[in-house]
DNA sequence: TATAGTGTAATAGTTAAATAGAACACTAGG
DNA sequence: CCTAGTGTTCTATTTAACTATTACACTATA
């Protein structure tokens, strides 16, 4: 896996879970892969991962069973809360960050819109072959 | 300041003086503030100043003049090429991170519509991602 | 030419993150 | 009971970021 090398691996480690987590990818319930082989499949130190995972343990988003494994929590209610509250953090970071930049509240959704209307167009990149 | 302890300092740094310069608070061919003043007022070393700095320097964002201080550059085109990939960044990172959440273009639109509609009343979410 | 104000560089020490490696604690199954 | 698979903890080491401090290089000006 990439990391970006200005945030703390373990917290980049626990952001990749919640998305697996409130993506459904880890369905409420389903065991997480063992942290030895979590370890090798995002070629990290096992203690690494467990500290991303002590602290989702401890916010009891995963339910940490010794000599079983992790588990997602099954608490739906939790989960709901928790995307949320990351959509909203989404939300806010860029309105506060393109605000800072002095673009207006219809300025912000304007190039949201034609950020995703001009997304799927060609950009202008050399095409190679057909 | 308040620093991110998630980011290093000088990063934020050189952040925090993109947007001074690019919303106009120091504007082209402006003298910056001195390096130790600088660190004074952020609270940290002139050496985590200066590393910011440096970084700015060899994009030639800032211009730098031994004896005499350091000035915004007064290449307006480069500036205005460095908002556009400003708020492009922004733009482009928020809609995979809700993307990745499995939220359609649509309602990553009309998210956004409703955040800032519904911003007046504050709320303290915890912040997850990176 | 002396001095104050500026950027720049170098050294040394502290801390947090990450690593490697080992050991310990518990569970399930043969 | 033994063993394989699991989570958990600990020690030691390395590296990057940050700090403190000092010194050097250059500019303007009294």
């Amino acid at each position: 896996m990439k990391f970006d090398d200005k945030v703390p691996i373990y917290y980049q480690i626990k952001t990749y879970l919640y998305y697996d987590v409130l993506t459904g990818k880890l369905k409420p319930g389903a065991k997480l892969p063992a942290v030895r082989q979590l370890a090798v499949d995002l070629t990290v130190n096992v203690n690494t991962v467990q500290r991303a995972l002590t602290e989702m343990i401890a916010e009891k988003t995963i339910i940490s069973q010794r000599g079983k494994g992790n588990f997602v929590t099954e608490d739906q209610d939790k989960l709901a809360q928790l995307k949320e509250q990351l959509v909203m953090s989404q939300l806010a970071h860029v309105y506060d960050q393109l605000h800072r930049l002095n673009l207006s509240d219809s300025e912000i959704v304007a190039s949201l819109q034609r950020y995703i209307d001009q997304k799927g167009a060609p950009q202008d990149v050399e095409r190679i072959s057909d």
